[in-house]
DNA sequence: CACAGAAATGCACACGTTAACAATGCTATT
DNA sequence: AATAGCATTGTTAACGTGTGCATTTCTGTG
C-alpha cells in the first residue's frame, strides 16, 4: 500500500539494506548512490514506518507529559505553560502524549516499549504510586512541581515556600499585622509548602494567627469566593488575606467587590503562581512568581538528555521563585 | 528482556498462537486453555509490545490533537477544555498527542501509520495546508472550530456569528448606540465571524460605526488593554465596547479602571467565549458562551466511531453558542 | 467401528526496518 | 603479479505480533 524501502530500493537496483543505510546517511554508502537513493525515496514519497523502525530500535519516540489530574486543581494556565515549555524543546521527531494520571484504569500501556520518557508535572502524592511504577519499569523520568523522596528521579521543583516566606513577610513589612490565608487543595504538596512559608514568616516576625484565618479552598475560582465571604463575616476581619494561588485571588477579589468594599482600600489580596491575567486584574495583583514554564523546558531538556547519554543528577533542583508587587496590597 | 507471548508459550507448553489468541480473546481457544495462559501472563507481568502490534495490524493507537499555534491567539482556557472534552472520551487504548501545527518543521511523521486518526482545532487558515495533508493521506480527519470548504471533513463549529449577533443586539437592546469592537488576531477565522455578526446586528438597527471604532486585536490580554486605551482617548467615546474573546476584555477593563472610570458606570463592556475566570472579574462579564469542552467531546466521539466503523456525515455541524447576561453592560 | 465434522492447536510466514557478517571489487604496496 | 586492506554492497536474521492454512484431537452418528 505505502512506499517502502524494498520498492525503492527494487527501483534504485540496490537492495534494502542500502537504501535504509542510504536514508540514514550511513558513512558506509557511496555519496553518489546515496544521493541517488534519496531523490529516487522523495520523489516517491516515501515516509518510514515508525512502527517497524520502533520494533527493532526499541524507541517509541513517545515522551509523556502526566498531570495528577485533569479534573480539578489543575488550573488552564499551568497545563498551558507545562505543554508550551515542553513542546518548545522537543524536536520534531518526539510525539508528545498529553494525559491525566487519574484517567488511567491501569498502567498496563505505560512502558518502556511505548514511552521513551515521561515527565510527570506532579500535584499531590495521589500519584506517588505512579511514579514509582515508572521508576520500577526504568523508565527515564523526571518529576516536575513536587519534590519525591521515596524514589531516587530527576526532580525540578519551584521553590514554593521561600516564595510564600517572602510574600508573607512583605506583607508585614507593609504593616499587617492580620493576615488570614486561604489555603489550597487539601494533599497537594504545594498547599503545605505555602502554607508552611506563610507560617515560618509569621513566626519569625512573632505574630500569632488565629485559627479562623486559616480557611480551605481547593485552588479553583469558587472556593476562592466561597473562603473571602467566609472571612468578610469575621468579627475581627483580617487586613490582608494571603490566597495560595491566583485563580482563588480573583474569586476572593469577587467576593469582596460584591459587599461593595475595595481592595485594597478597605482589604488586601495577594496571590501565587502569577498567572497571565494576573497584571490584568483589578487592581493588578501582587503575588509571587512561579517560573513553570522554565521548569519545564528544563525538565524536558533534561529528560531528552538523559535519554541520550543515559547519565543525569538524580536530585531535587529548586528553581527560584520571584515576589511580583503590584496593587493589591495597601501599605497601613 | 522484556516478557513476550513466546515465553509465556514455553511456560505454558503451547505455541505462541495459541497464547496470541487466548489474549485476545479468539473462540477458537479452549475456555481452559485461555484462562490459564491469562493467569501466566499476568503472574509473569506480561504487557504486549504495541510497536510489533501496530506493525502487523497497521494501527498505532495514537490519536494527535493539533492546535494551529501554541504561542499566540490560543488562550490557555481554550487549550485546557480541548485537552479535557477529548480526553474524557478516549479509551485507555488510546495516546493523545498534543502538539501546535506551527511547530512542525516537516508533517512527514504525519501519517496514517502515525495516527489513527486526528483532531485539528483550527484558529485560522494557516493550517490549511496541514488539513488537506493530512486529508490526502486520508487520516481520519475531524476539524473543529473552523469551517473547512476546500476539503470534505468532518466539521465541527461554534456559531460565532450568531452569538456575535445577539450580544450586539442585547447592547442595542440596552439603549446602547456607540458600540466599538475590539478584534480579534488578523487572519483567525473567529474574528471574522464575531465581527460579521457584530455589523450584521448593528446594519440590522438602523446604527452607523465611525471607523475609529474598529480596533485591532490580538486574543491577548495585552492588547485588549492597548485597544481599550485608544478608545478612550478618541473625543466620542462609545458607551460599549465588545471584545471578541475573555481574554481582551480583561485587559479592557484593566483599562478603564487604571483611568479611574469603571465598568459598566462609565463604560459597558463584553467580552466572548465565557472562559472560566469571567464570572468572576469585577464586574462579572457579559459575554458569550462557547461549548469548547461539549465540541471537543464530540469531535473526539465522531473520530472514534469513524476509524471503527469508516463511516460518517462529512458536513458542517453547527455548535450553538450562549448568550450569558451578568453585569458588565449598564442599560441607558 | 468407521468416519464425518467440529473443535483446538500448531506451523510458517508476513509486517518494515536495522545490523552483524559475508562478499565483492578496487587500489596500493611489495 | 600477488596480496593486504579498504570501500561499497548484499545476504540473512532478528525484533514481537497476528493470521491463513494445515494438522491433530475430540465428539457424535450411522
Amino acid at each position: 500500500m505505502s512506499v517502502t524501502i524494498k520498492d525503492i530500493a527494487k527501483l534504485a537496483g540496490v537492495s534494502h539494506t542500502t537504501v535504509s543505510r542510504a536514508l540514514n546517511d550511513s558513512p558506509l554508502i557511496n555519496p553518489e548512490t546515496k544521493e541517488r537513493i534519496k531523490a529516487i525515496a522523495g520523489s516517491m514519497n516515501y515516509t518510514p514506518n515508525y512502527s517497524a523502525r520502533s520494533l527493532v530500535l526499541d524507541r517509541s519516540y513517545n515522551l509523556g507529559l502526566f498531570f495528577t489530574t485533569l479534573h480539578t486543581g489543575t488550573s488552564a494556565g499551568f497545563l498551558y505553560e507545562a505543554i508550551k515549555g515542553v513542546n518548545d524543546v522537543i524536536k520534531d521527531d518526539y510525539n508528545l502524549i498529553v494525559r491525566g494520571i487519574d484517567d488511567y484504569k491501569s498502567f498496563h500501556k505505560v512502558n518502556r516499549k511505548n514511552f521513551d520518557g515521561i515527565i510527570v508535572m506532579s500535584q499531590s502524592e495521589s500519584d506517588q504510586s505512579f511514579i514509582e511504577y515508572a521508576s520500577d519499569k526504568e523508565i527515564p523520568l523526571v518529576v516536575l512541581n513536587r519534590p519525591v523522596e521515596s524514589v531516587q528521579v530527576m526532580n525540578f521543583v519551584p521553590d514554593d515556600q521561600s516564595g510564600a516566606y517572602r510574600l508573607t513577610e512583605y506583607l508585614v513589612q507593609q504593616g499587617h499585622r492580620d493576615i488570614a490565608i486561604i489555603e489550597g487543595k487539601q494533599g497537594f504538596k504545594s498547599t503545605q509548602a505555602r502554607r508552611d512559608g506563610y507560617r515560618e514568616a509569621l513566626r519569625k516576625h512573632g505574630i500569632s494567627v488565629p485559627e479562623a484565618y486559616y480557611v480551605s479552598g481547593n485552588y479553583d475560582l469558587e472556593s476562592g469566593h466561597a473562603a473571602m465571604s467566609k472571612l468578610l463575616e469575621l468579627p475581627d476581619r483580617p487586613t490582608a488575606v494571603f490566597c495560595c494561588n491566583d485563580d482563588m485571588a480573583l474569586g476572593a477579589v469577587k467576593a469582596v467587590t460584591e459587599r461593595g468594599l475595595s481592595v485594597p482600600e478597605d482589604i488586601s489580596v495577594a496571590g501565587f503562581d502569577d498567572h497571565l491575567f494576573s497584571a490584568f486584574m483589578s487592581p493588578a495583583l501582587t503575588t509571587v512568581r512561579r517560573p513553570i514554564e522554565e521548569l519545564s523546558r528544563a525538565g524536558a531538556e533534561t529528560l531528552l538528555k538523559f535519554i541520550e547519554t543515559k547519565h543525569s543528577e538524580k536530585s531535587v533542583v529548586l528553581f527560584h521563585t520571584e515576589l511580583v508587587i503590584r496593587d493589591s496590597v495597601k501599605s497601613l
